[in-house]
DNA sequence: ACAGAATATTCGATTGTTAGAATATACGCA
DNA sequence: TGCGTATATTCTAACAATCGAATATTCTGT
């Protein structure tokens, strides 16, 4: 009853499952970028992207290189690139809805 | 640079993070379901299944249907039927390396 | 109106995730 | 060797997710 399969799923959505990631997985599409121009580009702490990308590695969502003193990321399979695309896609045809969604969360979590 | 967009997909993949979500979605693939039906399929709780509809319902992954003293439960949208499968292909492909950290993953628990 | 079936909700304990501050490590250059 | 830069790790506090037990709700049949 429970599958490998279906736990690598959970772990690759878990992966993706925060907001910061999902920057640093766009962040990479066109190619590898350093640590530092993550830095740069997303408005974080270090030790926070630092932790994001940590979990990326751990769940092979991303590979880094090292050069020198910089460490360079890349995303393991376009796959998940398409993956992202798809939920674009999702997310502009049900819009309406959808924005309602994310407002009940986020006025949930004002509470 | 915080995106609705972002922040909606980093919603799905949350709704997604769980073995049992994945198994409940993967039971829907068919067509709709009762929560009855998927109870006899997984191997879980009462409490624990409707606590995981619950959650795919809050983010509108399933939509729920009430037939008298049942409801029956379906995907919103088959664009998640497509990410499971993508996942699915990238899972054979990365073979080797994926079930090295999955043991991984499973081997740290033990501990 | 009552009993039983199907499903949902609430509660409390446990565990997992997150952010930021502080610290550590690794590398390149003088 | 020692300094500065780039990145990672550790720690802690706050918060969110999970589970199972118990209870509640909603419906159907009598």
């Amino acid at each position: 009853m429970d599958s490998p399969l279906r736990n690598f799923k959970a772990q690759i959505f878990q992966a993706l499952a925060h907001p910061t990631r999902i920057a640093i997985v766009e962040a990479l599409r066109d190619g590898e970028v350093s640590a530092g121009t993550l830095l740069a580009q997303l408005q974080v702490e270090q030790a926070n992207l630092s932790q994001h990308l940590t979990v990326l590695r751990a769940k092979q969502v991303v590979v880094s290189r090292k050069v020198g003193n910089q460490v360079y990321y890349s995303i393991r399979d376009r796959a998940l690139i398409q993956v992202l695309d798809l939920l674009k896609q999702y997310f502009n045809a049900h819009l309406n809805e959808t924005v309602a969604m994310l407002g009940e969360i986020d006025s949930q979590e004002r509470r």
